[in-house]
DNA sequence: CCTACCGATCGGTAGG
DNA sequence: CCTACCGATCGGTAGG
């Protein structure tokens, strides 16, 4: 599980590396010398590779934000119901954070250390997502599906329950990916309507 | 609301400024010297006030961390149901984090940059606390109000939901702490019921 | 991929 | 509360 023993490019493995310290120990406090350490080289190599520390980072935390849209593609354009549109947009979002368990704790507790232009670009592509929930759920309220009175508050709890499960991916084994996302889809739904 | 403009001592002012940059930059990111440029002083005057960076990290990470406790403090002790004690927890911890908006994402988000042995003490708070909540929602599955097969699970959602209140709890004026508290309760309570 | 090195900044101390 | 300063470390470059 440590290393899938494919070949990876020796970018690939900075960024590995990177993601890792960076989800440890924090942005700021992971210095381009430990992840060389990390990998036998000097600190000064890397940069054959990558062109600065924050570059790293702005690929991560880009890289998940349009992995999130791109699994949002096609719910609204079926005849889904509120509820099948969550319960779709919580199966996307639980396999973006299985599938990224290191990358997305990055994305969600790092995304502040980006600097000008791309932290407003990040910022507004984490807001056209959070609408695009608060749109499912709209229109389950519309539909009659759900009885809600704050919106947005709704929103952010079911979001901020799904992004949590980041924290403790780690203790996989007990439960499947789809188990979780079955789960919580359960414990939410159930709990608007 | 920034300077309630009641005398605060520099040790307290010192303390306010910088877990308002560490909230803002996170604590690795925050130098001293920005912490005393905020106040009109030079670094090394800090130090006639406080021992350490760190120090002010401990202090506020254990501070945080007692005052969650001491809010559950009783809840077992009476004949409530696991409902009420799910609700008064939930009121409880909703309750500290409104009244220590900054304080409390330093806590959520810095801990991990505390020393030994303070870091092994944290988590081990941390860990009871969580405790505590399971314990409640034990006492309602026992009792046949909540119908749950994963008590781990539920326990880490329904924490999740309630820490995350605390990064748009700048958003106030339209709901009251307690509005906010009873909203989620009711969510959450229903989810799992 | 390395050695050698840059200027900047870090947390913190000495001594007043 | 200041000036002056410490050794350590930072991200990154030059040049091979």
């Amino acid at each position: 599980m440590v290393d899938t023993t494919i070949k990876l490019t020796r970018k690939e493995q900075i960024y590995k590396t990177a993601i890792l310290l960076f989800k440890n120990r924090g942005y700021a406090a992971t210095g381009m010398r430990e992840i060389a350490k990390e990998l036998d080289m000097k600190a000064a190599s890397l940069y054959s590779h990558i062109k600065s520390k924050e570059e790293i980072l702005q690929q991560v935390c880009f890289d998940v934000a349009h992995q999130f849209f791109n699994g949002l593609e096609g719910i609204e354009k079926t005849n889904f119901t509120g509820k099948m549109r969550i319960d779709a947009a919580i199966h996307s979002h639980i396999n973006v954070i299985a599938k990224n368990r290191h990358k997305v704790v990055v994305f969600l507790n790092e995304w502040k250390h980006l600097g000008e232009p791309y932290l407003s670009d990040f910022t507004e592509l984490r807001n056209q997502y959070e609408n695009r929930f608060k749109e499912y759920i709209k229109y389950g309220i519309d539909k009659g599906e759900f009885e809600i009175d704050d919106l947005d508050f709704t929103t952010f709890t079911i979001l901020s329950s799904l992004n949590w499960t980041s924290n403790w991916f780690k203790r996989e084994g007990k439960m499947t990916e789809k188990e979780i996302a079955d789960k919580l889809s359960t414990i939410l739904i159930k709990g608007i309507s």
